[in-house]
RNA sequence: GGGGCUUUAGCCAAGUGGUAAGGCAUGGGACUGCAACUCCCCGAGCACCAGUUCAAAUCUGGUAGGCCCCUCCA
């Protein structure tokens, strides 16, 4: 398959380490508050690769990391901790906290059907890793200890703005100036891997460490968790455009330099969804999770199906319009996939056609939109039943938009075809109010009806 | 100041040199007691300008608009 690469900015074709298994590390959210739906375009980005490897033969080993410490809100001593922020605001532990997220999280999760990944580790399990990566450091000379704390010194390497084509002398010039700078850095652009000193009184999880009582710096984590579990040759790294720099960055940069030999080869990233005002954050504008769409009547799934419309690399800018024509795109979709006659055979030549086309439409850089086209595309096909239900039940394992799934009846089929008959008589008898009643009282129950030329039908929804 | 993305019908969107997929909405029609569902029909020459070419939405150069990153962020 072909997959954009950050590294290269080039869509390149994809080759794993290992021929037929792919390690992927997939940036985790921060559990500090509820997920917004645009952190969950990404997830769903990432879920599609994970789908598309397996449906193209790899078996895929995925990590997921969760980020419950060292996050700041900002660079500068003004900054708080966010968990610790949230843990005050809430007045909880910031375990009970980060817990409490997470658990929303993966519901939410589920809710879009994304799959959990294998291996989901929060940063707070994993302390002794990068300790251990940052002992190597500091002995090799790639980090330094200064004013309590330990940082990474970007002067060391060759090649630091590996993802972007930044020049150091280039953040010279701009930059905000709230943010303060740290007097303790060589360089620039030198991160923090361990804290001892806290920038916070609050900070409440500190552990032990050769560099004394603190806790880690947030590029450290992930490369910790991702090489204890994944090993030390990474195929896939997945996160949102904002982790290119400078999460990404300083991951490479670290990583490589304990390892002392190439890590990652491909370098995915999700671009961000909108909105009016521009990029979707948590202080501004309308917040948007799964929970308020679905209190707004919509299915998840209908997001889903958006976010799938377009290509994960371009941006989207949410509003209810696109959502609403999302929605029912989807909804109609649905109902014609319900519809299909499922007796008969498949007819193999049209079915590995239009298979062939579903696969080269993913191995495409992910063109999602495309693949919902050969839905649509086996939908008119002239072909039997059979042959298209089973096709497009192939490309839900990928899609995951539930097309095929099995709807149950409350009811008994009985009691629904003698309520027909009641409004069959009602109707005869002009009493169109009665008529109404009973379509609307069986509506309630999940029971569309449907008068046509040859008498009424009933659908569940 | 530096780095990068983006601009295709009312909306979403595909397209990577050969004469604009697909979807939603609107309108018209069939069906209905009305409606919903379903089915049929209908729309653009691709931000702008200048090049390259037999041929450009697609390549090159420029202009304009929108957005992101360089600070925590998916």
């Amino acid at each position: 398959m072909k997959i954009y690469n950050t590294l290269s900015k080039k869509i390149e074709e994809f080759i794993p380490y290992d021929e037929k298994i792919v390690r992927m590390y997939t940036c985790g959210p921060t559990v500090y508050s509820y997920a917004h739906i645009g952190n969950l375009r990404t997830y769903i980005m990432e879920d599609i690769l994970e789908k598309t490897l397996n449906f193209l033969g790899y078996k895929v080993i995925r990590c997921m990391n969760i980020t419950d410490v060292g996050h700041l809100t900002s660079d500068a001593d003004s900054g708080d901790d966010k968990m610790v922020s949230s843990a005050k605001k809430e007045h909880k532990t910031v375990l009970d906290i980060a817990k409490f997220y997470t658990d929303a999280f993966f519901k939410d999760m589920q809710e879009l059907n994304n799959k959990k990944p294998e291996i989901v580790s929060p940063a707070t399990e994993n302390i002794d890793e990068y300790i251990k990566i940052i002992q190597k450091l500091l002995a090799t000379g790639y980090a330094y200890q200064a004013g309590g704390n330990v940082y990474f010194d970007t002067s060391k390497l060759k090649k630091y703005y590996v993802l972007t084509n930044q020049e150091a002398h280039d953040l010279i010039g701009g930059v905000r100036d709230t943010v303060e700078i740290d007097t303790n850095k060589k360089n620039k652009n030198d991160f923090v891997l361990w804290f001892t000193k806290s920038k916070f009184e609050d900070q409440e999880l500190k552990w032990d460490s050769p560099f004394g009582l603190g806790y880690p710096g947030w590029h450290i984590e992930c490369s910790g968790i991702s090489m204890k579990y994944l090993g030390e040759y990474l195929d896939i790294h997945c996160g949102g455009i904002d982790n290119i720099f400078p999460h990404h960055t300083n991951e490479i940069a670290q990583s490589e330099s304990f390892l002392e030999h190439p890590w990652c080869k491909y370098w995915v990233h999700g671009e961000h969804l909108k909105d009016e005002s521009g990029k979707m954050s948590k202080s501004k504008g309308e917040f948007l999770t799964i929970t308020t769409l679905k209190e707004k009547g919509y299915d998840p799934l209908s997001y889903r199906f958006m976010c799938l419309q377009s290509h994960y690399r371009k941006p989207l800018v949410f509003s209810y319009e696109v959502l609403d024509s999302a929605s029912n795109a989807y909804q109609k979709l649905k109902n014609k996939v319900l519809k299909l006659e499922q007796n008969g055979n498949i007819n193999p030549e049209v079915y590995n056609k239009l298979l062939l086309n579903f696969k080269e439409a993913l191995a495409d850089d992910l063109n999602t939109a495309n693949a919902i086209s050969v839905i649509y595309e086996t939908l008119k096909y002239d072909v039997n039943d059979k042959t298209k239900y089973e096709l497009i039940k192939k490309f839900d394992e990928v899609l995951s938009l539930n097309l095929t799934k099995e709807k149950k009846l409350n009811l008994k089929e009985e009691y629904i075809k003698e309520k027909i008959l009641e409004r069959n008589n009602a109707k005869a008898n002009k009493d169109y109010e009665l008529a109404d009643k009973i379509r609307e009282e069986l509506l309630k129950q999940g029971i569309i009806l449907k008068d046509g030329r040859d008498g009424t039908t009933y659908e569940i929804i």
